[in-house]
DNA sequence: CGGCGATGTGGCGATATCCCCACAGTAGAG
DNA sequence: CTCTACTGTGGGGATATCGCCACATCGCCG
């Protein structure tokens, strides 16, 4: 179960690229999967930082990726 | 610890939202650190699902939140 | 009641996303 | 070598983000 912390959009890319060659899928297959465009695979997938959070999910999702979010409380419970 | 599985923008806003309270911040203060506007984060925590991938993570590292990304491997194992 | 801080909404403008298209480079099959 | 499939890059165009500004609302306090 590949799993990472993910800081930057490079890091979102890496795991997206792995993901879909782990699925046997082209670019071009994931793009009409989730109805873009095979261009912007290759953007996703290169590190572009302003791709929008929507689409990001989207292909997320596709490729059954799970995002966990989390942070501590920081209450003074000393 | 508050933790979630995040699979739409609202989730993501929701999350900001209780992170930045907790921290104790208001819009605009929270807008000053990361050096965005305020109108800004009115959308983000209002679920915009159009916002920029890397402006995302910046207020999440600020906020203390970590992403977490992971996904099962399909190796015909039996 | 009047003032203050925080939040949400609307319009406006400059800038960039995302799509389409064409082409180049690489790897493998026959 | 030829052909095919996949990936990366560049230009061009339509559309939307993001910041700025003004205004309205709500809760709280003196």
């Amino acid at each position: 179960m590949p799993a990472l912390q993910a800081r930057k959009p490079k890091d979102v890319a890496a795991l997206i690229r792995a993901a879909r060659e782990d699925r046997g899928l082209s670019q071009g297959e994931l793009a009409e999967l989730v109805a873009f465009s095979r261009d912007y695979m290759v953007d996703l997938e290169s590190g572009r930082p302003t791709v929008y959070m929507a689409r990001l999910f989207r292909v997320l999702h596709e490729l059954g990726i799970t995002v966990t979010l989390e942070y501590e409380v920081d209450d003074g419970k000393s």
